[in-house]
DNA sequence: CCGCAGTTTGACAACAGTTCTCGGCTAGCT
DNA sequence: AGCTAGCCGAGAACTGTTGTCAAACTGCGG
């Protein structure tokens, strides 16, 4: 396992709460969510574990259309996008080597190096059509 | 021309401040430019108006990774995406039918309807490579 | 087993960007 | 000119996030 050390009993907590969850969650919510299940940690730490997981890509984040970050902890590795509800908010994870290809040829084409991108597709999903 | 109307004296001045710039600028910085510039509007003005021009098409707008939106008076009203550079802000505009094509269909065959995507690339140009 | 150094925590304050509020002002119509 | 609907601007309020700092916890050497 490369899975990074977690050594607090919070930060547990919070991985464990974010893996609860099925879909991204905002930071807030996640600490209102763990109140209530009794789990008392600090707003701050709670973003501050989300980051420092982020980081270590152990988990997967998102920024939303109004500018709050997501997060979801992220079974697959590997890089990918999503493909979100925005009624319901499901996520579905979306694979498009196509797709990661283009990025990294427009980026070359004009000079750009270390590309990254954001690739986030927003729809109405069938059940909320 | 299908271009909305734009009455004001203020919402002109805003909107010949964004043209002026190349790049994409913030609501705040474009709100300093124009206090420099001797036209004094509201912050809340630029705000609005931005807003406005967003939802009417007239402005192109981003969000930074931040949280905080950028914008910019674009000349090709026809969607595209940008590639832009994360030292400088040097903002290019790319054309990707083939990624249009490919959100469609992925958004498709997941059964979710009205699609609507965001990609940006982010890099570091060559300037400051 | 004890104490120390370095981390981490959590309550709260501080921030940044954005939106709301509301009195005053304008523009356009009659 | 008088009236009305909408716009403006200053600042306050809000939201999500980050910083601060003393207290608590951790592991380690003695």
């Amino acid at each position: 396992m490369t899975t990074a050390v977690r050594r607090t009993r919070q930060q547990l907590a919070i991985l464990e709460a974010l893996t609860a969850r099925e879909d991204f969650v905002a930071a807030q919510e996640l600490h209102a969510a763990m109140g209530r299940d009794g789990h008392k940690v600090g707003l701050a730490t709670v973003y501050r574990a989300l980051q420092t997981f982020d980081e270590a890509g152990e988990v997967d984040s998102i920024l939303t259309e109004s500018g709050e970050s997501l997060y979801r902890a992220c079974r697959t590795p590997q890089h990918h996008h999503h493909l979100l509800c925005r009624e319901c908010g499901t996520a579905v994870e979306i694979d498009g080597p196509e797709v990661e290809q283009w990025t990294e040829t427009i980026a070359r084409e004009h000079g750009f190096t270390e590309p990254k991108h954001t690739i986030e597709i927003y729809g109405r999903c069938s059940d909320c059509s």
